[in-house]
DNA sequence: AGAAAATAGTTAGCAGGCGTACTATCGTGG
DNA sequence: CCACGATAGTACGCCTGCTAACTATTTTCT
């Protein structure tokens, strides 16, 4: 590999890819350096996301959460299941989820009137102030990280992804 | 939304980024639906990955330890700190995901003869069976799961996901 | 109406990461 | 040449997710 001024010079992915056709040539590798790199760059956004939020106090999870319930619109209320099912998790975890926040002061378990099996959730002043603060930090993050591209290109992959996720789900 | 005919139907994430517009009207969200496709996506691609792996015994940390060890080629030799930093994990994490691959017999721990800190851990011929079969498997797994995609598509999204993965990391 | 099935939430125990602290060994600057 | 900082691996305890089992309640079906 000696090429000069190569627009695209080989990166982590393609050191790996090298080293698998030298050791498995039969395998057809033309989705692994595709799907190799959606994971890492997913990755690196998570760890940056999560270093953004831990200077707000907050956990991914605990995050989710509070986000799932301020976008819910006034008066910022879900039952547990709703938000378990939202967020693509087991009920189990979110009990766990909700009693760090209430102990947190971020929301209030209180009692559902119309069904004595569950609860409604709610946002606290805090928990509002608090989310409204890291979400304002979160969208300039999320900006910032693809500061890098071109308009165009955030379009045809907002295109493609959705495409991809039509037919993977 | 009457929208007829609409060649782009809301899916989640526009749910969400409407729900973001009335309660967040503030927020610039120009990154937030492609980023958030973009980690539902990789969430979607890695349950498939797992229950394909699962199929074989194994779980994605063992199966990241064998693929390490394999393509580095024979003799699929490899010290534990030259893997931990290859997967991006701690130490003492790899040192559990050694313990049980060298419990299920796929790989053994032997002596460095250089440095007495260390070992040399080797594939064993079961763990070289399994990580090959798994292989096929994992390369056709992957090439299904973007078979929905036009492959100038693919070609574009590796662009710029290289592109990506240069400026975030 | 009443039995049976489904649903809501929790608890308990397991899994697999991480950071920290520790021991053993290596390498290097005086 | 040797003391001391860096490095390799590990044990320990914590965190946060999961599944399974359990109780309480609601819904459905006959």
């Amino acid at each position: 590999m000696t090429a000069e001024a190569n627009p695209e010079p080989d990166d982590a992915i393609d050191v790996i890819l090298t080293q698998w056709r030298r050791e498995r040539p039969d395998l057809d590798l033309s989705a692994m350096g595709f799907l190799g790199r959606l994971s890492l760059l997913t990755r690196a956004v998570e760890t940056q996301v999560d270093d953004m939020l831990a200077s707000h106090g907050l956990g991914r999870g605990e995050f989710d959460v509070l986000a799932a319930l301020r976008r819910s619109g006034p008066p910022y209320t879900q039952i547990p299941s709703e938000l378990s099912a939202a967020l693509m998790m087991s009920r189990a975890g979110m009990t766990s989820r909700l009693d760090r926040l209430e102990s947190a002061g971020l929301l209030q378990r209180n009692l559902d009137p119309a069904d004595r099996r569950s609860f409604r959730v709610t946002l606290t002043d805090q928990g509002r102030a608090i989310i409204d603060a890291t979400l304002t930090d979160h969208a300039a993050t999320l900006n910032r990280l693809i500061s890098g591209l071109a308009p165009e290109d955030v379009a045809t992959m907002t295109r493609i992804l959705r495409t991809m996720l039509d037919t993977v789900t």
